[in-house]
DNA sequence: CCTCCACGATCAACAGGCGCATGGACGAAG
DNA sequence: CTTCGTCCATGCGCCTGTTGATCGTGGAGG
């Protein structure tokens, strides 16, 4: 993990990267906001501290003017209360958070570490099969990588089929989990979803294997 | 966010949960050890306040018992300075954090929100979705670096949604973290607060997934 | 190779449910 | 007393689940 420190008080700045590197952290430090600005857009940084009042360019300027290019590095902006700047100003340029100086090591330590997990914490249960990725967190279908609006039991009955991809599934366990277990209904229903899932996304997904049940395959 | 206090003393207990309350958190209050186990056994609650002296299981046994059952939820133990019990033993049991009587309101919301902070899902003050920024820690809210006005009920629904931003979260998951179990009413409370957050906050942020809940999204 | 049968696929139509909006009741706070 | 936030009830519109009928298809047996 890769941290950028844009500071311009030499004694906060070094005591900084001196305490994030105890953490393990490898810290840069800079105290020019034009400087920031350059070294933060490299996108080498997992996160940056940037302070408000510098030289060069302010933490706002330099926040902003990343975030209009397109940059998504997290952003810690250490704002002074001193009634010139207002603390929530930090909010408009796309900082992440922001602390209020002075603040406790402890609290900055805790803070980089919450955005820094954040950041990471992507591991939605995404079920890829061949050209199709169903995305359990979202109830969202992609064939090829455009989405596929499917209804509540349409996704359910895939669903399913996802979870246990290139296995043989019978109508008797697809039923079992998606309908409820009071559900007496036709068996034909099934066939219903499967035929709309066809349509939507293209045949060959979906491999009906006779007396059997229905196998989700990767082929096209 | 959902706390539950368990707390044999009345006024105590009425006077904490009327102050939480006004910070807008969802209180819900038991005077009995057994109960507030069982309570917080339930995972609908984001933090737990745990007196030790109590009637049908002290505080101690109900951490170590919910910690032994793999329960992480942050607990905040209530000790009383009185010898009989010493203040870090807590801290063995599996509390995140102990106060000791008498303790000033003031410390108690921060140790709540400092232990929300550190311990909750995601763990920074800021969320991040598309053109809105949420303030955990101000309750503020902003869209395109405008402040939007929102009731507590509002935006305890809309930092939910953000808090599993892109996830499809149930009604059911946002009543039990928004309301108190004291609530019995009808689901239809939800439709209402979504429908006067997009008045406010415009459509195109939360997305209605059929069947299944709402969804916050990054899309104008 | 043809026929027949059983299983599966698809379609159209219907009814109920789900979600949305609105107006107003109730209570708390100023 | 007024105002605001919260909650409830109602009606409406559209989507969705389900059904039954009809058509297609694969396999076994003659």
């Amino acid at each position: 993990m890769r941290l950028l420190i844009v500071e311009d008080e030499q004694r906060l700045a070094l005591s900084l990267a001196r305490g994030l590197r105890a953490e393990g952290y490898a810290v840069d430090v800079v105290h020019d906001g034009l400087e920031g600005l350059h070294r933060a857009g490299e996108g080498a940084y997992d996160l940056v501290l940037l302070d408000i009042m510098l030289p060069g360019m302010n933490g706002y300027r330099v926040c902003a003017t990343l975030r209009a290019a397109g940059n998504e590095v997290p952003i810690l902006m250490l704002t002074a209360k001193d009634g010139e700047y207002d603390e929530a100003e930090g909010l408009d340029t796309g900082a992440d958070d922001y602390l209020t100086k002075p603040f406790s090591y402890v609290v900055l330590v805790a803070r980089v570490k919450a955005l820094l997990r954040r950041r990471g914490r992507s591991a939605a249960p995404v079920l890829r099969v061949g050209a199709l990725a169903v995305d359990q967190g979202a109830r969202r279908v992609e064939r090829d990588g455009t989405e596929v609006a499917l209804t509540a039991k349409e996704f359910a009955v895939l669903e399913q089929l996802a979870l246990r991809a290139g296995e043989v599934v019978s109508k008797a366990e697809i039923l079992e989990h998606v309908w409820d277990f009071a559900y007496d209904g036709d068996v034909n229903i099934i066939e219903v979803y499967v035929s709309a899932l066809r349509r939507k996304l293209g045949a060959g997904h979906i491999v009906t294997v006779r007396g059997a049940g229905y196998r989700l395959v990767a082929g096209a």
